[in-house]
DNA sequence: CGACCATTTGATATGGATCAAGCGATGTGG
DNA sequence: CCACATCGCTTGATCCATATCAAATGGTCG
C-alpha cells in the first residue's frame, strides 16, 4: 500500500489551502507502481464510456482529453503535460477519452488499489481531493474561456501555454492547429488567422507554425479578458 | 466533530462509484452544525476573492454562483437547489460569487473545521472527495454545453432543470431570462427567441415566462446535441 | 391607475464559421 | 537527389447564427 502512495509524490505545482499532503518520512523512496508505460503518438489512452480502473500520470509527453458530440465536433477539455495527473475527472466511467499527442511516458495506477489506500491513508485520500480540486478550476477557467472573443480565448491560451511550457518567453507547442481550436472552441482557421493578426502587431512572433514567441507579455495579459 | 459530519447527510443524488458513505449507525441523529441562514433574494452569500472559509448547503430556495469578467459579462456557473452543497469550488478563496436568486435558506460550515473531521474521519474525507467529483463532473458537461448552438443550449438547460424540479414535466423556474442567458453563454433575447421559438413548434409550451411545460421530451433530447 | 421591470419581438450588424484555394514543409519512391 | 504527393497551415471570399440596438407588450406592486 506504500507503493501506491508514491504514485503521487511530487505534486507539479503548488497547491492551494494546505492541501499538499506533508512529505511521510520514507516517502521518496518508494517506488512507483505500475510502470511508465509508453503510449505512441495518437494512440489511445483510454475511451470515454470504459471504465475509469486507472489513473495516469504524464511522465514525458503531452496528452490531450476530449469528448466527441454526436455530429463531430470535438471539444479537448485539457492538455496534460509532464507531472500532470489526469483519468480521475470521472466516477465510475470515463467521461472524457485520452489520447497521447506525442509520444508519451505515462505512468498507470489501478483506481481501485489507490482508493483502497485512500480508505485507510488520510494523507492519500486528502491528496486526491487536492488533485480534483485543481482538476476543477480548471475545468470553471476554461468554462469562462469559452464565452470570451477569439482574440481573447488564443491569448489565454498563449499565457496558460507560456506558463507551463516557456523557456524564456518562447512556447514551443506540442498540438496541432486543430487540436488547439478544439481546445478553445474555435475553427482552425480563426484560430490560423487570430495568431497572425496577433504576429502583425507584434504581440507575439510565429518563428514556425509549432513555435511561438511572446514578444508583449502585458499586452497578452490585458486580452486576457 | 460528529456535529460537523452531520452537515453531509443525505447527499441530494446517488453517486457513482460506490462514493456514497456508509451511514453509521447513529448519524441521522446528529445536529446540523450551524444554523441555517436565512438569505434574502438577490442577497450575496459570499464574494469572488473572499477567503473560503465556509461551505454552503441549500435547504430551500436557488443559489446562482458566477463570474464577472472585467468588461462586465457575467458567467453564471452553476444553480444551486435543495440539497445541493456548493462553495467548495476552490482552494483558499472562492473563484467565484455567489447570491440567492430566490429567498434562501442555508446551512453554513466551517470549511477548516470539516476539513479537519476530514482528517480524522476518513469517512467525512471520501464523501469531499465525492462532492468535488460531481462538481467536476457538471463543470465538464457545462463545458460541453458552451460549444453547443442555442438551440441545443436551451434543450439542455430545459432538460436538466425537468430533472431538477419538474412536476410532471412542468417546470418551475426560479431565475429570470438573464439568469439562464448568463448560465448558457447567449444573449437574453437569443434565450427568449428560442423559447418563443420552441414553442411555435409544440415541443414545449411557456405558460408563463417562469412556468414551461416539455411536451415532447425526445424532441426536446434529441436537440441535446 | 401608473410606474417600473422583465420579457418578447423586430431590424440590423458582426464575429466567426464555412467554403475554397494556395503555400510550405516533410517524406517517399523513382 | 530530385519530383511529387501529402499534410498541416495560412489566407481569401462569402455566409450565417447570434449579438446588438430599438421598440412594443405584459405583468407586478405601490
Amino acid at each position: 500500500m506504500q507503493t501506491e502512495a508514491a504514485f503521487l509524490r511530487q505534486p507539479s505545482t503548488q497547491l492551494p489551502g494546505g492541501l499538499v499532503p506533508r512529505r511521510r518520512p520514507n516517502a521518496d523512496a518508494i517506488e512507483v507502481l505500475g510502470m511508465a508505460m509508453p503510449f505512441a503518438r495518437n494512440s489511445e489512452i483510454y475511451g470515454e464510456n470504459e471504465p475509469a480502473e486507472y489513473l495516469y500520470k504524464v511522465i514525458s509527453g503531452t496528452v490531450r482529453t476530449y469528448k466527441v458530440l454526436a455530429d463531430g465536433r470535438r471539444q479537448i477539455g485539457a492538455f496534460h503535460m509532464p507531472g500532470d495527473v489526469f483519468g480521475f475527472e470521472t466516477g465510475e466511467e470515463h467521461t472524457f477519452s485520452a489520447e497521447a499527442i506525442t509520444d508519451c511516458k505515462i505512468a498507470v495506477i489501478k483506481r481501485t488499489a489507490l482508493m483502497a489506500v485512500a480508505e485507510r491513508d488520510n494523507e492519500v485520500a486528502r491528496y486526491m481531493l487536492a488533485l480534483t480540486t485543481r482538476e476543477l478550476q480548471r475545468a470553471q477557467a476554461h468554462m469562462l474561456l469559452l464565452i470570451k472573443s477569439a482574440q481573447e480565448r488564443v491569448a489565454t491560451f498563449l499565457l496558460e501555454m507560456a506558463e507551463r511550457v516557456s523557456t524564456r518567453g518562447t512556447v514551443e507547442l506540442a498540438m496541432s492547429r486543430q487540436d488547439i481550436a478544439d481546445y478553445l472552441g474555435l475553427s482552425i482557421e480563426t484560430v490560423s488567422r487570430t495568431l497572425s493578426r496577433l504576429g502583425k502587431t507584434a504581440t507575439i512572433e510565429v518563428s514556425s507554425s509549432r513555435r511561438i514567441v511572446l514578444r508583449d507579455h502585458s499586452a497578452l495579459s490585458r486580452l486576457n479578458s
